[in-house]
Parts: C-alpha cells; structure tokens; sequence
DNA sequence: AAATTTAACTTTGTATTACAAAGTAATGTT
DNA sequence: AACATTACTTTGTAATACAAAGTTAAATTT
C-alpha cells in the first residue's frame, strides 16, 4: 500500500506544490517573475516562501543592482524532499499497491 | 506550464486522495476496512466520504444480511475526476512545461 | 428477553491555514 | 521632490482537518 501519511504537506498544499515544482524545474526565480507565472497576490506567495523557507526548503539571495530583486531557489534539503513526495506521486499515478 | 489550477482541491486533500486512490485501485471498501487501511478516525473518515459523495465522486450501497456494512465505490464521475487529476500528477512528476 | 457488541454514523470543539486586501519600507526613476 | 516598483508585513475572514465523544440501529451473546 501507499504510505500516505508520508505525503509532505508542507509541499502538497496547491499553492507550495507550484512553487516547488517551478524551482525544481528552473534553478531560481525571482518574486516578481513567479507571482506573474503563478498568479498569487503578494502576500499569499510571501507566506508560502516563508512557510517552505522556515522548512528549510528553498533560499533567497537579494541583488540590489538595477532595481532590487529577490531570488528564490531550492535548498539541497529541498530538492531532497520534493523527489520524496515525487516518489509518492509515481506510486499514486502507477495505482500500484 | 502545468495549470495548478486545475487541481482538484477536493481530490487533492491527503485523506480524501487516500480514500479515491483506494476507491480506485479495488471497486468497492467497506466503512470498516477503510478505516482500517487508512487509520482514520470515524469522525474523520466519514466527513471525507460525505464530502466526496457531495461533489459526486463515489456512492454508498448498504447490505444487511449478517451485519450492517456500508460499502463505497466510485461514480463514473469520481473516475472521472480521478483520472484528471493524476493527470496533473503525471505532469508534475514529469516536471513538463 | 435483556445486555452487549458492532457498524456507521453525528456532534462538538479546537487549531490550523489559505488567501485577499491594504498598508509599509527601501530603492530607483523622472 | 514626486512617483513607481519590489518585496515585503499586517490584518481579517472563512474554510477545514481532525479527534473525541456521543448516538442509533441491528446482530449476537447470555
């Protein structure tokens, strides 16, 4: 059987889920250009960066040159965790038991 | 891009993705074995298959011979729905654009 | 027949959380 | 100096997961 207690849900949630799976896909985003792509109001995108940050799973690093711009990226813990739960999808997807 | 979207947040929810995955893989559980493969509390347990049988994703059928059982299964539409959904699944693990 | 057990609920309460909207601080542009 | 933009922070609301305990009806045991 699928262990579905082992489901992250600090990442299964809808609006972390698109975030992680955005980082994962593209080393680093910038807030600006991930509030475009996944259309969240700032402080519901904030709040999941913060929530996956204070997990550990994901880093910022501030450029001030030209404007000011945050970058945001997976942490190795984070990469680590989201193949975890990919896992689990695979086995949801395959049905297997 | 994956339409994040387009997750069904009914499906979605770890308890109740547990409850469809299951649904799925074998055609009908009873009341008890779920509860048992799931280790959810009654409380718990039933909130997620009303909610389900709410967005018509699975109906009950009761049988009385021997002891009370309430069996559950899928609607064509919960298959439906099902299905959709790990679609997206499918894409996620894929890490398609 | 009475008491007990079991299945399938219902009710209640708590604690978390997603999310939007509006406000703030710091820097850059005109 | 005025305005715009980025990246926040704060506040409030509404939804919801979940556990625990109580309820009802049928079946079995005594």
């Amino acid at each position: 059987m699928i262990d579905f207690d082992k489901i992250d849900k600090i990442i299964h949630e809808k609006g972390r889920l698109s975030i992680m799976t955005l980082l994962a896909s593209r080393g680093s985003w910038s807030f600006q250009d991930m509030k475009d792509q996944l259309k969240m109001s700032d402080g519901n995108l904030i709040t999941h960066l913060r929530s996956l940050q204070k997990a550990g799973y994901l880093n910022k690093k501030k450029e001030l040159k030209g404007r000011k711009v945050t970058y945001y990226f997976l942490t190795s813990s984070g990469k680590k965790a989201f193949n975890q739960y990919l896992k689990i999808l695979e086995q949801i997807v395959k049905q297997g038991d």
